[in-house]
DNA sequence: CTCCACCATAAGCATTACTTAGGCTTGCCC
DNA sequence: GGGCAAGCCTAAGTAATGCTTATGGTGGAG
């Protein structure tokens, strides 16, 4: 079998004309090339090389040898270039999933961040809850999902994130909306979830459905449930027109404005763990990790 | 250095999916794969494949490196393909010199044989006198000459060929040629070359002619030399024409025929040595050893 | 829940590749 | 003409590399 040694050997002694010369070319000793030459030889079953007393000239096969030398060494290169570059962040796609209150807000900084210091990496973005966009992680469909969980709920079996690499960005206060104008808004002070038992509600995503259902058992109550939407302006809407009240995360506030609606703290506080995910090894691959930091970092500004 | 070994073992992984798959088709145990591919990530600073728990994946780097790898591997396996060729003479390239009386006689037979066994060999040929033609050799200029020297005269230092591998082919007896009708003519007995003493001579190239001076010297005279060519065809027409007497080595008159002369033995019996030169690396190709072994065949058929 | 397929690691072994040291040839220069 | 320099080869020792067997862990399927 020829190795990829075996022709830089072989093109440094075409070059270089002797062996000698081959050899500083690569940085080694003359026995080390003599011998690589032998076994090139031996691994081609004819001579390679002719010595003459003055120079060293090639046979044909040799000839050949090093005429396809350049075009293999040359890919092999390239090969190496191009994997250099996404090693070295100078290239390099980060395929990123983000739930939809996380996109306009943890995201844009942090991809900005990263186009900023490391302008050859490519970041693109598909949006999707999280127990549909964990598999696209597990799928190979995306690089780094955003993700969130309810600490204060037990996790499904099928929604453990044991295989992955969960890296904390911000834990998203749960806070209450209700409209303006009303009873509790005003004092500034927590509201106590049970004081909203009467109360009809806006609930979100089916998850956030769940977890406010769960949380308002907790404290004695079952809310009663008007409407559900992930759509976090309806929600605010819906809430301003007086049609009831709702328990949304900071996060989906912070680009979502409404003016008919007052935001109070909770009572107990409660908030949801908002994570960055990814497979073990993608976690090593340099663009993935330093989108990684970088999302830590904009969660860190808003900590 | 990422090497062609590296690149075969990613390939094998791409195409069967698995690291067990890979051994497999590479024939070796699974162990050797999975250090080859940890060996690889190691030189190419980021990982190139993700474990998944059913199947693997590419990441970025690894499809590019897989991708330039088919063409580094098709460009290898053309290189190999090639020497091969050279090696198993499916290809390769003989360039053999010849002085003139070896070209039509010996070259024709070894070349058509040559051709017919190894249809995809190629020989060329120049014409050189010795001196020269053993020039082109250690020039580059050619694989094999055909040249020949009297073993009876001292060989000049600047024309050893003790650096050279010698493959002795025939040895080329001298006659003489004589006016068909001459007095020595009749017999079929060897004749004394002192009996030439007083005959005018045509002589033929200068070394040949350098050397007939010798051997008449040898016997007690000096040939009074009136025209010397070394235009074999010319030689004897002026012999037949009764202008001189001359002698010939046997191969140059097997391709002239000329009506008029008479050949006899002689006495002393000399001779030339015909034989083919190549250097010490060339006799290892395997065109040019073929080559030099259909050369003593044919020179064998003339014994 | 047990079996099967797969991957990782460790340890041992064989091969390979490179080094230093020394000897030979050749061409060159005093 | 006799060193001298440059270049190649071989030998031997050493370091690194690659492959093997053996073993343990893990996820999926019957």
């Amino acid at each position: 079998m020829i190795e990829a040694r075996h022709l830089r050997v072989l093109r440094a002694v075409a070059r270089g004309g002797s062996f000698s010369a081959a050899a500083r070319a690569l940085g080694c000793t003359q026995p080390a090339v003599s011998q690589q030459m032998k076994a090139l030889e031996a691994a081609a079953g004819t001579p390679l090389l002719v010595r003459g007393p003055r120079e060293m000239r090639l046979t044909q096969a040799g000839e050949a040898l090093v005429r396809h030398a350049d075009g293999i060494l040359a890919g092999l290169a390239a090969a190496e270039e191009e994997v250099a570059a996404i090693a070295g962040l100078r290239a390099g796609r980060v395929r990123l999933a983000s739930f939809p209150s996380g996109t306009p807000t943890l995201v844009p900084g942090a991809v900005a961040e990263m186009r900023e210091r490391h302008p050859g990496t490519e970041v693109s973005l598909v949006e999707a809850e999280p127990p549909a966009s964990v598999d696209l992680l597990r799928a190979g469909d995306c690089d780094i999902t955003l993700a969130f969980r309810y600490p204060d709920l037990p996790t499904p079996a099928e929604e453990s994130w044991d295989d992955l690499v969960v890296r904390p960005l911000l834990a998203d206060r749960l806070v209450g909306v209700v409209p303006r104008g009303h009873a509790l808004a005003g004092g500034g002070a927590p509201v106590d979830l049970a004081a909203l038992a009467g109360e009809r509600w806006i609930a979100g995503c089916p998850r956030c459905r769940g977890h406010l259902v769960e949380m308002c058992e907790r404290v004695g109550f079952t809310p009663r449930i008007d409407f559900a939407t992930d759509d976090y302006p309806a929600v605010t809407g819906l809430v301003a027109a007086g049609l009831g009240v709702a328990v949304l995360p900071r996060l989906a506030l912070e680009s979502v404005r409404s003016r008919g609606v007052a935001v109070v703290e909770l009572r107990p506080a409660v908030h949801r763990e908002v994570v960055a995910l990814t497979l073990p090894d993608l976690a090593q691959v340099p663009a993935v990790d330093m989108m990684l930091a970088r999302l830590t970092r904009a969660a860190l500004g808003r900590a």
